[in-house]
DNA sequence: AGTTATGCAACCGCTAAAGTTACGGATGTC
DNA sequence: GACATCCGTAACTTTAGCGGTTGCATAACT
């Protein structure tokens, strides 16, 4: 795949899940659909299921659903549940002797992270049921 | 390093030469401050050369420069110059067949966008001659 | 018991980026 | 002109992250 391709997957397969929403689904059928490995799917919604965002059952017709009503699922949930920052901010955090450097590093910081903050407000403002209207 | 280093290493390039503009300095010396190498330092120079924010001179006493007065150039110029996007653009591009993947991506995309010019808008509110003063 | 799932750990292979070495070209100093 | 200094660039090595893969334990249903 790409960068980005977590994000990518989690967010095409819950979309897909708010369509019926009591449907069970395996990770092998997801990862088919998705092009991809059952493991890397199972990885992925993994973290989706620590954020309660999904439920898993093993065994037999076991699978993944969906844990709440599609609509009460946003972007910004998915986005935050596998807490990749896409405003990379850079965490050197060495606090380096560079009087500049540190000055420089805190005016830029604050700005990536209003940007983040931007970021996840602007994807809450759409749920995954409603993607699918789009 | 870590990632973002590119930038990091060029705006903290930048502010120190903010501060005597007149001053030449060496890859050599430029990398030493900043803990790498030289070849690392002309590459992501000459990324802020092309773009016309440094000029670089061959040679004895040669060195590198601003190319203008360090209040005319702003931490979005130095990004922009590097065009490495901190917001990543998933640019999947493969028009796939899914058409919940589809208005799933032109979603995300606008929103992005959206964002991607917010970081550069405030960027641009900073000149890397205000950094030395914060 | 047998089948079908997830959960998880270990490993392979690819890719991107920094780091490094080496050499050519330019520009001064002697 | 010989030499030192510095940039420009190419080639290679090293490192880190990630998707992909395999294998096995565990759980649940028939």
């Amino acid at each position: 795949m790409k960068r980005n391709s977590r994000l990518s997957l989690a967010l095409h397969t819950l979309s897909h899940m708010a369509g019926s929403p009591d449907q069970v689904r395996t990770s092998g059928d997801i990862a088919e659909h998705a092009g991809t490995n059952p493991v890397v799917v199972r990885r992925v919604l993994g973290k989706l299921r620590e954020a309660g965002l999904l439920t898993s059952e093993k065994g037999h017709a076991g699978g993944w659903r969906l844990a709440r009503q599609p609509q009460k699922i946003t972007l910004a949930d998915v986005y935050l549940a596998l807490d990749e920052r896409m405003v990379a901010t850079d965490e050197t955090s060495e606090a380096s002797a560079c009087s500049i450097e540190h000055a420089l590093h805190k005016r830029v910081s604050s700005v990536l992270e209003e940007i983040e903050e931007n970021l996840v407000r602007r994807l809450s403002e759409t749920s995954i049921a409603e993607v699918r209207g789009i």
